[in-house]
DNA sequence: TTGAAAGCGCTAACAA
DNA sequence: TTGTTAGCGCTTTCAA
């Protein structure tokens, strides 16, 4: 992309000295009808096209008005997750349709470089965050310290956070995600489950993947699913449980690593009767593990997601899960950006448990010492 | 977004003159850090903390080097509607993976303005085009004659075209819709069906939905579309069907208008027991009406879809269909754009019919009469 | 290793 | 209605 249409381009000068009328006027003509007459107007548009002139060149126009009409989007991780995501995906939808009305473009901004050690992820996205020309941020989903935040934060914008650890002085949008985790969990305790089990998504930027012990909960990075977890924890001490008999298995969130997982879970003893999982993904993912160990859900086993995604509701057996409005969290964001006052906002946004067939009460256990 | 972070910022100047050093070491020191001593560029950096300084102010960069680091996307329609549409997903996934790898972000420019008559819809394009600050423009599943086409034009910058009418002197990237359209239907005839329906995509931008004729072929905006109805029409008429006597419903691609379309083809009479969907979306639509009307896929209707998403082969019965390479469009577009040299390239990538179980052999007909 | 000078293309006050 | 003036903040030769 070196490539240079022309070895000298046209500028708004070179029309109007064509014209031998001022650049004043020619830009006018582009950006302010009202402001010439009707036939000086025709005239510099027919040079302008006569002498294959581009219009008004956009870093010219934004380096001397300061404005961009563009907002930016920082996701964390890769964009080729990002874009497999479906609740991401809902809440870009949300983002672009306020920006569309607005006219706001949308700079999705990369921070992630794949195949790249650690360390140098950190100059990736310093680099693309610092030359991205916007008016403002939104930051998605970040994991706790973390460098796209740092950069952001240095470009002395306005922000909006959605989905992220606390950031002093920055508007941000979010749902309960421990108040909702609990409610999964309490609905699954109230069909009378005795052995539950629990599928995680990435707590760590490791890419580690398997059990979860006290420690990795502790030194977690992604507040969401921290948050979840603590949800769960919360409703089944509640009610009694021994958290450390509670089955906790962190994966990649995608169906086919829920799948794995929890052809795993079923198969300890005692075989859980109710799976929570963190994501619809990994529900799904679930309920195909289910069937394919040739176990009947939810009569053998209940499997609860979150996010309410399309598919949790195309599924068969329909997912019971939390509804969380992703599309609405993008709508907000947008907005809360583009009539930026200067004033910290936090929203949290309603969820709702969604019951369906997925979940059902605890089938009968044979051997109550195993 | 007026806000302004400070009442004057700080730029590169300011900590110039603080350090009583050069404009230029102070750029160097952040773009160039190998061009000055650790220390002084150490100095540097703290004084720009010290001072508040956000970095380099991009657009300036920008101005100077003509370069933005930036490819443009533009969509077709309404973004709501791109961001639900699986296929223009999985295309954006295609591009962004690419970009993220190239350290290029990615500016998605709003076209469609929703709830705005359909003459202002071009300036509303005009205007976000003209102020786009990319280094090329990806222009996704145009119609015909638009105004967004001739805008990105003007723009006299690199341009991939994915999915559009031919533009001369325009790379581009596509499928042969027509040709894969002519298996879907071929697959069907093969199964020896007699009566057979075609659910169509939008062919206009008029928002028209139910049946089409001959002259609204001839008026179509989308190209796409009537490639898909031409390459149907081909293997129909190659089978020596009488295309006037072959139902067409045009709706918009979502399922529950698939649905609907459908609820209304299967009470026709005679009812066809095959149906070409030239989407997937349309496809599951048409799945469900069948359901709902007590028939049995395929055994008492055949479809047949067009995309090959992922929930083509989620939903049941799982759904036969053409796969285009979705994703491979995106990717390839971005690499075009991205090592764009001045030569027209087209691309022409394959599809592939991919047979489950929503098809299979027609039916018996009780009464050949009617 | 550092600095001086020049200008990228544009728009917004203000003046005529 | 049109023109003059004055930078916006940066990078890049080129010279010291």
């Amino acid at each position: 992309m070196k490539h240079r249409s022309a070895p000298k381009s046209v500028t708004l000068r070179d029309i109007a000295a064509a014209l031998g009328i001022s650049r004043t006027t020619v830009s006018n003509a582009f950006n302010r009808p009202d402001q010439l007459s009707p036939e000086l107007r025709d005239r510099v548009m027919a040079m302008a096209k006569a002498m294959n002139y581009p219009g008004p060149n956009p870093m010219g126009r934004m380096l001397r008005t300061g404005e961009t009409g563009t907002i930016g989007l920082v996701f964390s991780e890769s964009l080729s997750y990002a874009f497999s995501d479906p609740v991401a995906i809902a809440f870009l939808q949300g983002v672009a349709s306020v920006c569309e009305r607005a006219q706001a473009s949308l700079l999705i901004v990369p921070t992630f470089m794949p195949g790249v050690v650690q360390a140098s992820v950190g100059e990736a996205a310093q680099a693309t965050i610092r030359q991205a020309a916007v008016d403002g941020f939104i930051l998605y989903s970040q994991p706790f310290n973390n460098e796209s935040i740092d950069q952001v934060m240095e470009r002395k914008l306005p922000i909006v956070a959605v989905d992220c650890p606390y950031l002093k002085g920055v508007s941000s949008v979010k749902i309960d995600d421990r108040q909702a985790a609990y409610e999964a969990a309490a609905h699954l305790i109230r069909f009378q489950h005795q052995y539950i089990a629990i599928l995680c998504t990435e707590l760590g930027t490791d890419q580690y993947e398997g059990p979860v012990d006290r420690q990795r909960m502790e030194q977690a990075d992604y507040a969401n699913a921290l948050e979840r977890l603590r949800g769960y924890h919360d409703a089944l001490q509640e009610a009694g449980f021994d958290l450390n008999q509670i089955p906790i298995e962190e994966r990649l969130n995608r169906e086919d690593h829920g799948f794995l997982a929890t052809l795993h879970l079923l198969q300890q003893h005692p075989r859980p009767t109710g799976i929570l999982a963190m994501t619809d993904r990994l529900a799904v993912g679930a309920i195909r593990a289910a069937e394919t160990l040739g176990l009947h859900v939810p009569s053998d086993v209940s499997i609860v997601g979150f996010d309410d995604i399309p598919l949790a509701s195309q599924v068969n057996p329909r997912l019971t899960t939390i509804r969380q409005p992703a599309v609405e969290k993008g709508r907000l964001a947008a907005e809360l950006l583009l009539h930026y006052t200067g004033k910290t906002i936090c929203h949290v946004l309603p969820t709702e448990l969604v019951v369906r067939e997925s979940t059902g009460p605890a089938p009968i256990i044979n051997s109550e010492t195993e």
